[in-house]
DNA sequence: TTAGTGCAAATGTCCGACATCTACATACAT
DNA sequence: ATGTATGTAGATGTCGGACATTTGCACTAA
């Protein structure tokens, strides 16, 4: 009769083990790169089939997020989607078209951060560009590249536009994709320069300044990939 | 022994299932809209079990191409897989970043689309435009929307850089979903003349200007002032 | 014409079974 | 002691059948 719209429909138990799968393994419960538990074992925990399980993690298998390896088990390959889905089908462009989206990302997050940076974001990046020398320094590549990629998301998160830093992250990580030796090399003088000159801009609220620095960057940085070369 | 690595494995039954149903989506034997054939009927045609076709089409539900519907059957969502991500899980923000980030990349693609452009592209702009003024003249919502996207699109495509037509799209779509109106008014006649503009300055190859061109288009329509893209 | 009924079909879920492959431990040979 | 072969347990991949619930639609009756 006037049953309305009230309990409307309950989800499918697939959908319901997806979303609280893909919780775990965005919160860290299943970091990436380890082996999640088998079907078997999920099945009995969760008290749903197995069949019902695989089509869960099936999907999200399907989504990049899983990879299942016959005989062995099935492990978590990344937590970010967007990025997963620009990888893998390569209709999103070479190299050079990835590298000339993500510097206009990251010219127009400069643009903003200029002008919507908080207190708390220019301490972050000063954190961020002091990690980051300290690393140079001390001649550690491993964690020059990390200081490094988190300088450049702080800029990208000081712009208050999450839709900007989702995408810029997803592009950011095709491309480290593309290139596995990710020609970091050792320092450039002048990158470090306009590193600081960046996050000046961005400390002043400079907004045109900002911009000018971001492109400059961009086109050292570009320069210096485009030299590299990708094999195909 | 010396197997090598040739066909040594093939791929899983549900993943060729996925990428053939992917492909028949894509290419529109599968129209958007419609239902697609049931799961016993699948399985019984493409001579595999039905769980192994439930996986498949799981898998691509929750990839947001295909959408079941309990007692009826399976119908086709979008084609835009990225569109669908992008609208699924709100993370992404609300609708003014999505204005945001889409005037920043149709900026970007004008600067780069007034330096790639082919003949063809410009006869592309030039009849895109042509269609929208008629559908104006003629007091046509539907198709005034639908040339007004193709102009737009059009544009992006002139840039050169498939990554930027795809994000793109996939935001815009993703901006669709989230207002219906987006039927930019009537017309306002300041509109047509920025269009034009803007066409022009692509076929003179004048980037500066197709940028200023873009930029005060999203400011007219009420979206962001855009300083954005790089003029240089 | 309209409201109610019943049926066929579709998806959702469960169970059990077997095949194939792999990591790991064990035993063996050097 | 070390390297190699082997076997086994466990993992994913696939199949078949079964039942529940829901829905669209044709049919019937008022």
């Amino acid at each position: 009769m006037s049953r309305m719209t009230s309990p409307v429909r309950q989800e499918p138990l697939v959908i319901q083990l997806c979303e609280q799968f893909r919780r775990m393994i965005d919160d860290g419960t299943w970091p990436v790169g380890t082996r999640i538990p088998g079907e078997n074992q999920l099945a009995s925990e969760l008290g749903v089939s197995r069949g019902t399980v695989r089509e869960a993690l099936r999907a999200l298998s399907v989504a990049g997020l899983l990879e299942p390896r016959v005989g062995d088990g099935t492990y978590v390959r990344t937590r970010d989607e967007l990025a997963a889905i620009l990888t893998r089908d390569r209709r999103g462009g070479d190299l050079e078209d990835i590298l000339d989206v993500r510097s206009v990302l990251e010219t127009a997050a400069g643009v903003r951060a200029a002008r919507h940076r908080t207190e708390e974001d220019i301490r972050a990046l000063r954190r961020a560009l002091a990690d980051r020398a300290a690393a140079d320094a001390a001649r550690d590549v491993d964690a020059y590249v990390e200081a490094d990629a988190a300088f450049h998301r702080t800029l990208i998160r000081a712009s208050g536009n999450p839709l900007l830093l989702r995408l810029y992250e997803a592009v950011n990580e095709s491309m480290v994709a593309s290139i596995r030796r990710t020609t970091s090399l050792p320092e450039d003088p002048q990158l470090g320069g306009l590193h600081e000159a960046l996050a000046d801009a961005v400390e002043a609220g400079d907004a045109e300044r900002a911009h000018a620095c971001a492109a400059e960057l961009f086109r050292e940085v570009g320069f210096l990939s485009a030299v590299s070369g990708e094999p195909s």
